[in-house]
This record gives structure tokens, sequence and C-alpha cells, in this order.
RNA sequence: GGCGGGGUGGGUGAGUGGUUAAUACCACCGGGCUGUAAACCCGGCGCCCUGACGGGCUACGCAGGUUCGAAUCCUGCCCCCGCCA
């Protein structure tokens, strides 16, 4: 790896690369002269096989990857099958289960093909934490340990505001910023990548390399990228995320709904809207000249094209159109079987002979509408629910083939005959 | 090892024998208004049965007990926090 050469940027290139969705680089000389100097270097991430879905905040980081892969730069992507079992002690991540090897592996080939969806697979390694924490003996784990102290630990801010707060802090934490900075002595990172929430780990990992006898790795952070309430980091567990893996019309409407305060970091993190434009884009909304809503239309189309391609970008742009807009139904919906349905226990004696009741809200539970049945017959009864249009306050219903079925302001059933259907369900 | 404090619904946190499925706030879900934005207003927010009225079951760390009745009292156990050693 020494004599593999990697392209130098051009001006151009340094700049964006450096700049553009940037958090901070540490230090910032020595990343740049590595830059320079046309070395191939090794471009070290770490990743969860506990969390398995990827988020659009996740890509912040991948996309900085693939820009430096595109100078033929090598990726070494960490697959913390051990760090996982002891919980990144960020936010209040309570003890996980452990995971089976199996279930590692599963979430682990989930990741890795999200991942690879934005970075380039041909100029990357991967590597799982058991290749060197198998062979850790006692011995080494005490010697890794030594090296720190209990107040360079606390100088992390999660752990002084649990200390400060009198919540617990389990000693095995202490060992998620150890082990994941050895990760770099074992891999030889000459780069690490990760959120700004993540520099003290990557902190760890250079005096590690230098107590190791290795060239200390520089540290790329890239910004957080806020989830769609606006309000605090995406993240799949605070169920503000878009995810990699969302289907074009989810990603497509979640992106609509973000606040407008997060449109312009959205562009700058998530999109190659060159800087000029974004400087007006960011001014147009701070001066109100252009509805915001316009410049959202824009983004949500293009980055569901960056996953979906184009095709699928229109196509959600215009069922948006349709179904939000102008409020009529979604080309596509779930299909419900009528002979699927459940019916009514029994028909009320006011309702004539031979029309057939079915329980709507049994019906929406068990489709996935709603997580119970109370639920689900909370929702009719609050007006959420409607059917062809019009609001229905029962769920003993008559229903036919063809009726569409609303529930909340975007999730659609359709009735069809039982034998034109296989029953698609929800997931 | 000693002393003290504490474990309540997704979170914070009230409640010290019945009026408590459990105050309040946050989060969340619907509705209204909108640009599926924000803000704001209204409603909801354990599960099951019921078209509805209503009914049933389970729940306040775990297990027992006292009582007509317990989140609230007693016993044992588990866990957390602090101070001292």
């Amino acid at each position: 790896m020494s004599t593999a050469k990697a392209r130098v940027p051009t001006d151009e290139e340094f700049r964006w690369i450096t700049t553009r969705a940037v958090a901070e680089i540490i230090p910032h000389e020595e990343f740049v002269k590595a830059l320079r100097s046309g070395r191939r270097l090794r471009l070290k991430m770490g990743f969860d096989p506990s969390a398995p879905d990827l988020t659009l905040g996740h890509t912040v980081g991948l996309r900085k990857l693939r820009q430096l892969q595109e100078l033929g730069h090598t990726v070494v992507i960490i697959v913390g099958d051990w760090t996982a079992r002891i919980g990144d002690p960020s936010g209040q991540s309570r003890t996980r289960p452990m995971l089976t090897p199996e279930e590692v592996k599963a979430n682990a080939d989930t990741y890795l093909r999200q991942f690879f969806t934005i970075v380039d697979r041909e100029l990357t390694e991967v590597r799982w934490q058991s290749e060197w924490f198998d062979e850790f003996t006692l011995a080494e784990v005490v010697r890794l340990a030594a090296k720190f102290t209990v107040s360079q630990m606390l100088q992390r801010d999660d752990f002084a505001d649990r200390f400060a707060a009198k919540k617990p802090i389990g000693i095995h934490e202490f060992l998620y910023p150890l082990l994941q900075a050895y990760d770099s002595v074992a891999v030889e990172a000459d780069v690490e990548f990760g959120g700004t929430d993540q520099k003290f780990n990557l902190l760890v990992g250079r005096e590690l390399q230098a107590d190791r006898g290795q060239p200390s790795q520089a540290v790329f952070l890239v910004p957080l990228l806020v989830g769609t309430d606006g309000k605090i980091k995406m993240s799949k567990s605070l169920g503000n995320y878009i995810a990699v893996d969302d289907p074009p019309h989810d990603m497509y409407g979640k992106l609509m709904s973000i606040p407008d305060a997060l449109i312009s970091a959205y562009f700058e993190l998530l999109t190659d809207v060159p800087d000029e434009e974004l400087a007006v884009i960011r001014a147009s909304i701070e001066k109100h000249t252009t509805n915001p809503m316009e410049h959202k239309l824009r983004l949500a189309r293009g980055i569901v094209e960056q996953f979906h391609g184009e095709e699928a970008g229109q196509a959600a742009a215009a069922e948006f159109e349709r179904v939000f807009r102008k409020r009529e139904s979604p080309e596509e919906m779930v299909d419900l079987p009528l002979n699927q349905l459940p019916r009514a226990k029994r028909s009320p004696s006011a309702e004539g002979a031979g029309v057939q009741l079915y329980d709507l809200g049994a019906a929406l539970w068990r489709c996935g509408f709603a997580p119970s049945n109370s639920e689900a017959r909370r929702l009719i009864k609050q007006g959420a629910v409607e059917i062809n249009g019009g609001k229905i306050s029962s769920n003993v219903i008559s229903l036919e083939s063809g009726m569409v079925i609303r529930v909340g302001k975007h999730r659609f059933l359709r009735i069809v005959d039982a034998d034109s259907s296989q029953g698609r369900q929800r997931t």
C-alpha cells in the first residue's frame, strides 16, 4: 500500500473535498499534506452491526468517502462486531441484548449492501473486529485500558453529562472508545471518518496509534444531519429518519415534510448542488423571495434520483403532486381482498338482510395500519378514516370491491375482489 | 463493609390505603389550518370485547403477605445513585 498511488486533486476538487459538508479535519495540515502526497490513503470508518439500516444521515460521510475513492484512495470499513456487544454509550442507549453471530452477520450484510450503493466496492476493504479481538488476551485488554485515565474518559461529553446527572456508567463502556481506537491500529488507518459526535472516539485512535509507533490518523468529521423533526440528529431509534432503503415515494414524502430551516443543510450535506447555487437557495429562503416548498420539491426529487434513479424521482414527484397537492388517490396502494376481511360478528337488525358488514377496525389492524385493534378503532372514531373521500365513523361497515380507504393523511388501501389479488401486505 | 436516597406508563416526573388506567410536561397519533413545513387550535394516547352506551383484563422493579380494597402498608429478593471505608 505504500507504493500505490492516488491522484492528487485539482484545486477545485480539493476545495470541494475539504470544505463542502465538512465539520472539522484534525489536524487539517496533515490531511492536506497527505492528500497532496499522492499516496494512497487508508480511509477508515466503522459501523455497529446492531443497527443495520442506513439513514441519509450516514450518507453524509459515505459521500465523502466516495469522493476520495474517486481519487484512488482505499476505504476500510470495520464491522464492529465487538463494539456492538458494548453498545455505543451515546445518548440513552441501554445495555443492548447480545446478538447472536448469525444476527450480526445478517445485519452486517444488510448494512454493507446499503453502504455500497454509495461507496465503491472495488476500492473497499471489509474488516471485522473479531479478526483481531477474538485473539485478544486479558493482558492486552489491561494494557490497552492502562493507556487512558478515568478523567480522560470523562472528557467525553456523554460520560461527563451522565456522571454529572448521577446516571450509571458501566466500566465496560469505557472500553468502547478503546476498542474503536485499536481498530485504527489494526488496519493502519490514515484517516478516520465520523460524525461530529464521534470526535472523542476518533481522537483516542490518534493517541493509541502514536503509542504503538504508528503515524496518527487524521480525523475527518462531517456534520450531523438533523432529522425530519428538525430538532436532533437523524437516527433510527428517534424515528426522525429517512432510510436509504425507503421506497421512492416514502423518501420523497419524508423529504417534503422537513422543516424549512433544514432545507439548505440538506442541500449541502446530501447533494452536489454547487456552493454558489446553495448560497442562492439559502438567501431566497431567508428573504422569503421564493416559496420554500419549491426548493423542497427540487431537493426531494434530487435525492430520490440519487438512490432510485431518474425515473423513480420523476414518478415520486408526480405521485406527490397527485396525492397531496391535488388530493387524489395514489396510483399504487395496498390491495385488500374482500374475502379476507374480517366480517362483523353480527349484523345490527336495522340493516336489511343480504348486506354483508365488515369489521373495518380489525381489518386496519390486521394489515398493519394500526398497532392494535383499539388503536384502529380510535382512528376511526377520530375521523382519520375515509372511504372514497367521505369520512366514516363506524367500524362496522359494508364494503365492496373498488372502494378506496384512506387512513390518516397518506396511507391508502383499496378493496379488491377476492380472486383478483394476492393480498399484498404492508410491511 | 457502614450509612443514606431511589426504582411509576416511550421519556421526565406526581401520587403514600379506596374518588387511580394512574396528575402534569415532553414525545407520539388523529382532526382543523397549511406548502404532507413551522407555529397555532381541538381531540386522543395499556390491551380485549362492543355500532354505540358500556363491560372485562392487565399494569406502578420481582415474589409473597396484610386488607373488603394496595402503586401506596409488611417481608424477602433484584437493580440503580450518593457519601464514608
